[in-house]
DNA sequence: TAACCGATTAGCT
DNA sequence: GCTAATCGGTTAA
């Protein structure tokens, strides 16, 4: 498929999360390639907005292009773009980075690990780019965000997402084919 | 009580 | 080498 020229964020979030997989992520300046994302919809069980708004995902449910970043399980924060406006809050989950710039910074955020595991994981991915809550709500296509897309042609895999227990039969999980840098292998 | 997870440990092959 | 189990804080149904 030929990528988009612009990712655009008000097209339905399955549609994103595709569109999303090989562009560059940088976040001040460190980051990489997007290699693996989820997708949440409006009428998703899964999806944080399901139940309507609450203070967690109030962000969900404004404008897209934005990000939402929530704590999970208490621990990690995890990163999400919004995809679509209009009291309905769809969005997609940013899972695993391919490391390209600022190397040695997310090594030292992370503390010593090998490049392969530095963005593995939805926690990973915010931990080694220095994304907290302080960063929810902002736009991921200005400062300190910086969003490209790629420039040739991406081969993207399909599969179930991951730790849920609601809606587990839709394959809105999207990985870069045949990358080492993914959470967990598609099958 | 369950959840969009990660680090560590214990037990396998 | 691998998988399964466990624990760790917060949020919200």
């Amino acid at each position: 498929m030929t990528p988009p020229a612009f990712i655009d964020f008000s097209a339905p979030s399955v549609e994103v999360a595709q569109a999303l997989i090989g562009s560059t992520l940088l976040v001040d300046g460190v980051g990489g390639r997007i290699v693996e994302t989820e997708a949440y919809d409006h009428d998703d069980p899964a999806s944080h907005t399901f139940s309507g708004p609450t203070k967690r995902n109030e962000v969900m449910f404004g404008p897209p292009g934005r990000a939402y970043i929530y704590r999970s399980y208490g621990i990690h924060w995890c990163l999400n773009f919004v995809c679509q406006a209009e009291g309905h809050g769809a969005g997609v989950l940013i899972r695993a980075i391919e490391p390209v710039a600022g190397l040695e910074i997310m090594r030292a955020r992370r503390g010593l690990h090998e490049e392969r595991l530095l963005c593995a994981g939805p926690g990973r991915v915010c931990q080694a780019l220095g994304i907290t809550n302080a960063h929810s709500g902002m736009r991921v296509d200005t400062h300190p965000f910086q969003l490209s897309v790629p420039e040739g042609r991406i081969r993207t895999l399909a599969g179930p997402r991951i730790g849920i227990t609601k809606a587990t039969d839709v394959p809105w999980r999207f990985g870069l084919s045949g990358s080492p840098f993914l959470s967990r292998p598609f099958r």
